[in-house]
DNA sequence: CGACAGACTTAGAACACAATAT
DNA sequence: ATATTGTGTTCTAAGTCTGTCG
């Protein structure tokens, strides 16, 4: 039910996507491109982009505190009886115990991997005892944590205060850096706590236990000159450099896909801004040269080249449709999800008839997140023809562009706009969608709420677009409930209503008087007035619903060039 | 080229806190 | 005043994309 409204917007939406913008202008003289010719400068310049500072100062990162030990009155059980476990061994417990409420905890493989690697911790004694998961009882150490919990929310005001400002200063010490001479606020100054990994969708690694990190994993970068953080006491870090081309001041490997997290900067401060900014001038930059390169790929549709057919109508889909470009990933290492590239047989089904169109293409696939894509979408009929030719022959595991990889797309791509990539079309369609939807939804006489309602509704059409979901929360789900029971309750008087109607209708019929008449014309407003309310009342249940599923926070945060909002403000 | 490491952006969940309804 | 709902912030997983190396 939720797929078919997303699918109805979406359709709206996808009609938005073709609208013509305004009219192609030759390429932007004096582009990089155009320089690349000239040799030894744009390299100059190339390299000087890449210098991202030139003083780095900052305390390092600000470590998990050390593990405290249970109380002595809670205790693990095993089989029933009590179990004094080992500081390691009871600190993964406590992993496990204190998320025992959560649905991870019901899934087989989070179980395994937990287990598994718990086991790892503990001491050959231990190990001797503790053989099976479900003998273990854990309900002690989470109640400790409830209560925890519960006690901290009980604090007063003043013990409140003194704990906000304890957190104030930890942002001061270590919450900011100085880069360049300015005082720059960084964006995660705390390592990641230990604690078990919560990776997405059907994670093949969920459960695994995530390791304490230690000033000897960790790498620090700061200028040479600068004042190089201390360690904590009787500590040492793994290496200190000063690399100017990256943005990054502490990094580390972390213990479960072997990747490398960083201590970066605040999205607030220059450098990223800069970048963010730099962003958004690229997708501008497309506008002038999104005609030509839809030309491009229509005609590319009737190459001879089966690799560039394949590209042409990958580059359809994620102009048109917003996809990701989906890069390859190795698989029993992450959740089994995919982006356009990557799409295989068994994610695409072709309709030659659907919803009345021509030429319908099913997409039901697992993206980012392991958020699911679905749509049935009317394509031209040169991509729905060769959609078919690309399925041919193919079994559903097969990828469905097999002579297509996001390298390769983004070389394309790199040819036909400086600085143009996958992604880029995903920006530039979530803005200029952004910008269609203010114009057409606004109007000057409108109230503040209602203009408000039209950004909201105009964010909403680009959250959409771009496939932005949230899981409906539990307290939702109740919420919706009740807005339900309502729902049943108004429908039985509107019944009840009806069937009293009725009666007044057989005897205003057989009285024939005044009186019974003006009874009829009561109970007949009544049944009026109570559908109203139950139409209002599905209206607010629809509304919620739609609104529920969508997530507008990334769109803000990530897609809409904030100078059409600001446009937006200034005009009305 | 293709695999892989590295760096950076984008993402939803969880949490904290404020606003509003009851 | 308290429960409920909405909103912003924090956290960190999961993407994109580039550069390097064999």
């Amino acid at each position: 039910m939720p797929v078919v409204r997303l699918l109805r917007l979406r359709a709206a939406l996808t009609l938005l996507g073709e609208v013509p913008r305004r009219p192609a202008s030759r390429g932007v003289p004096g582009s990089r491109r155009t320089q690349k010719s000239s040799g030894a400068r744009w390299e100059e310049e190339k390299r000087e982009d890449r210098v991202k500072w030139r003083q780095l100062e900052h305390k390092g990162p600000y470590f998990a505190p050390p593990y405290e030990p249970l109380p002595d009155g809670v205790c693990f059980f095993y089989d029933g009886k009590p179990m004094r476990l080992s500081m390691k061994a009871e600190e993964v417990a406590t992993f496990y115990g204190r998320m025992l409420d959560h649905e991870y905890t019901t899934k087989e493989v989070f179980r395994k991997n937990f287990f598994n690697d718990w086991r790892k911790e503990m001491t050959v004694e231990e190990r001797e005892v503790i053989k099976s998961l479900d003998k273990c009882d854990f309900t002690e150490i989470h109640r400790y944590f409830v209560d925890k919990a519960a006690a901290r929310k009980a604090l007063t005001r003043e013990e409140k205060q003194k704990l906000k400002e304890e957190a104030e200063k930890l942002q001061q010490e270590f919450g900011y850096c100085i880069l360049d001479g300015h005082r720059e606020k960084i964006g995660n100054f705390k390592t990641e706590p230990p604690g078990l990994f919560r990776g997405r969708g059907d994670h093949p690694k969920m459960g695994m236990l995530k390791r304490r990190v230690v000033p000897e994993d960790v790498v620090i970068n700061c200028s040479r000159d600068s004042k190089i953080p201390e360690p904590p006491v009787g500590h040492q870090w793994k290496e200190v450099r000063s690399d100017n081309t990256v943005m990054w001041l502490a990094a580390w490997t972390e213990s479960i896909q072997n990747s490398i997290k960083y201590i970066m900067l605040n999205p607030c401060s220059k450098l990223k801004g800069e970048k963010a900014w730099q962003k958004f001038e690229t997708a501008r930059r497309l506008r002038g040269f999104v005609d030509e390169i839809r030309s491009q790929y229509r005609a590319d549709w009737k190459s001879q080249e089966m690799k560039t057919r394949q590209r042409a109508v990958a580059l359809y889909f994620i102009d048109k449709l917003a996809l990701r470009a989906g890069n390859e990933k190795e698989d029993g290492e992450a959740a089994d999800t995919v982006g356009c590239c990557s799409l295989r047989v068994e994610h695409v089904q072709l309709h030659p008839e659907a919803d009345g169109c021509q030429h319908v293409v099913e997409l039901d696939f697992l993206g980012k997140d392991s958020v699911r894509y679905y749509n049935r979408v009317p394509v031209e009929k040169p991509v729905y023809k060769n959609l078919q030719l690309f399925m041919k022959n193919k079994a559903p595991r097969d990828d469905l562009f097999d002579r297509l990889t996001t390298t390769s797309l983004n070389k394309h791509l790199q040819e036909l706009m400086d600085g143009l990539t996958a992604k880029v079309f995903r920006t530039y369609n979530a803005s200029i969608t952004l910008q269609e939807q203010l114009r057409a939804l606004t109007r000057a006489e409108d109230s503040i709420a209602a203009k408000i309602l039209s950004y909201n509704r105009a964010n909403r059409a680009v959250a959409i677009l771009c496939n932005h979901q949230r899981a409906t929360s539990s307290a939702f789900e109740k919420s919706m409930q009740n807005l339900q029971t309502k729902i049943q309750a108004k429908k039985e008087q509107v019944a009840e209503a009806r069937a009293e109607l009725r009666k007044a209708r057989a005897e205003h019929k057989a009285q024939g008087d005044g009186k019974s008449r003006s009874v009829l014309e009561k109970k007949r407003r009544l049944l009026e007035k109570l559908q109203e309310q139950l139409a209002w009342l599905s209206v607010q249940a629809t509304d919620k619903e739609e609104n529920k599923q969508v997530a507008l926070g990334t769109s803000k945060l990530n897609y809409l060039d904030p100078r059409i909002s600001i446009a937006w403000c200034f005009r009305y």
